[in-house]
RNA sequence: GUCCCCAUCGUCUAGCCCGGUCCAGGACACAGGCCUUUCACGCCUGUAACAGGGGUUCAAAUCCCCUUGGGGACGCCA
């Protein structure tokens, strides 16, 4: 059997950059299509010149990619497509689906606020939807909407909605100054594009049923809905920038890998039972709209950060160090040796949540002079160490196979001629070598940095105690 | 204000459609413990929720109604 195949659209406006909302909503659409085997259209909708910029297009394109997020078709930009919608406005006015309106901006401001004043919805009042005016300077084209009845639709998401036509008023299709509005674009738009599951934010709801009614007028499909519920900040209000970091780029910046921030969106209004971590192809294959959730719900950062630990603790150590280089780059190291990145790597991964924490973790490994941080240096650099870091440097001297294992073994006399515990040399050996107190293991953090180095940040130790005492 | 939508631990959620197996399960966070050369990882344990009120029923987190609370929309923005 023959069945229509699903297009699917993610359309962005480019007058900011792409938040946790609308890539969630990316991310939906993107799942649902890749599992149907349908078409996932990207379409910037650039209508509002004013506000959209060339550099947030390309943080949306940006965004989608960092996410491997893929689009089959597109991007188209509405600004290019003013045809199609003239075409359609036109269409509408020929068979007396729409008509043009006198009334001004202030008019319709004034009247809006007089309705409200008394109670009742700041709706148009409908003044001209019965001149029979022809086109003026400053007018508009608006959309002969039914004055009754009721126009429902059923979401895949949230089930059956329905609105009284009275509540809706004749929307605006195209402005004074020739452009297409929002709803009328959409429409051309996905009716253009062979959209037939739309999958939107939640605040979309109450715009259905007026998008439908431009479907009616021109006697075309109604595509599915399913309208997917907001994401709220901590505060139960509707996120926004004041709401910290929320381009999708700035969570790549704090060293987030991808897979992290689409499991954790996925997670957000999305469930599959008790599962909580998806790889890419199980949720494209375990995805479904049916278990969406109906309610909103806030963004927890703090599950994200743990998903992205879990991720890096996963990863393969190939993997990360070509992750962690530009890091690493960023905080001034040139001419890194992968190999070695790779080794710090292997011994950073399980205390790091971020790859920016893992940066940061790895510094004393790449640092020509590390500095000590004070803490640790008044704690453990005193001067009863002396004796046994001199001990340990000509311990160290002759080893010719620098490694754990060796050095364990090296340690295992050394402690046992000393009668001392491993817990003394410890510490004050971590911050003779690391300058900090806390830190991957101590043999396998000395194998990664080499007997060289080694013997030349004790050596720094004991000059450093020497004058300090 | 009007209309639309929603309501389980602090947060994300399972369970709800098809009432009993739920004195409500998982995850994050938090607290305690174990492991231990530090920090982590890992493992174990604990604290913590059916918004309120009415119905229906032998039985309700689950069905119905109301209230309350939250969100959204009401633009020549998208």
């Amino acid at each position: 059997m023959s069945q229509e195949q699903i297009v699917t659209r993610f359309p962005p406006s480019p007058t900011g950059y792409l938040h946790i909302g609308s890539t969630r909503t990316a991310l939906f659409n993107w799942l649902f299509t890749r599992q149907k085997h349908g078409k996932f259209i990207l379409r910037i909708e650039d209508t509002d010149r004013a506000r959209s910029t060339d550099d947030a297009t390309q943080a949306i394109l940006k965004s989608m990619e960092w996410l491997g997020l893929d689009w089959d078709e597109g991007p188209y930009f509405q600004s290019e497509r003013y045809d199609i919608y003239n075409a359609m406005v036109d269409l509408l006015l020929l068979t007396g689906q729409a008509y043009h309106c006198h009334c001004s901006p202030d008019e319709l401001d004034q009247r809006r606020k007089d309705a409200q004043a008394r109670g009742l919805k700041p709706k148009y009042d409908g003044k001209c939807r019965d001149l029979g005016l022809g086109p003026a300077l400053g007018s508009v084209v608006r959309l002969k909407a039914p004055a009754s009845g009721i126009t429902q639709f059923h979401d895949i998401i949230k089930g059956p909605i329905r609105f009284n036509n009275e509540e809706l008023d004749d929307l605006i299709l195209r402005r004074s100054d020739g452009s297409p509005t929002y709803h009328l674009a959409v429409v051309a738009d996905d009716i253009n594009l062979g959209i037939n599951y739309v999958i939107r934010g939640d605040d979309h709801v109450n715009n259905t049923p007026r998008q439908i009614q431009i479907y009616n007028a021109i006697e075309a499909t109604v595509p599915r809905y399913a309208h997917v519920p907001m994401i709220l900040g901590p505060d139960r209000a509707r996120l926004s920038k004041r709401h910290g970091a929320m381009s999708v780029l700035a969570y790549r910046d704090m060293g987030y890998l991808p897979n992290a921030l689409l499991n954790s969106l996925a997670r957000l209004g999305w469930s599959y039972g008790d599962q909580e971590r998806f790889t890419k192809e199980e949720l494209i294959e375990k995805f479904s709209l049916e278990n969406v959730g109906k309610s909103a719900g806030v963004f927890n950062p703090e599950k994200m950060l743990d998903l992205n630990a879990h991720y890096i603790r996963e990863s393969s150590d190939e993997f990360l160090a070509d992750k962690l280089i530009p890091f690493l780059e960023q905080s001034g190291f040139a001419d890194l040796d992968k190999t070695m990145v790779k080794k710090t790597v292997t011994t950073l991964k399980a205390r790091s949540k971020t790859l920016v924490d893992m940066a940061e973790g790895a510094a004393f490994y790449f640092q020509d002079d590390i500095s000590y941080e004070q803490k640790g240096d008044e704690k453990f650099l005193k001067p009863d160490m002396l004796d046994l870091f001199e001990q340990l440097e000509r311990r160290i001297e002759p080893i010719s196979i620098f490694n754990q294992m060796s050095l364990e073994k090296m340690f295992a006399s050394f402690m046992e001629e000393n009668q001392i515990k491993l817990k003394k040399i410890a510490q004050p050996l971590r911050v003779a070598l690391t300058g900090k107190t806390a830190s991957p293991g101590i043999f396998e953090l000395m194998e990664v940095l080499g007997k060289d180095r080694v013997l030349e940040r004790i050596q720094k130790a004991v000059n450093h105690i020497r004058k300090k005492s």
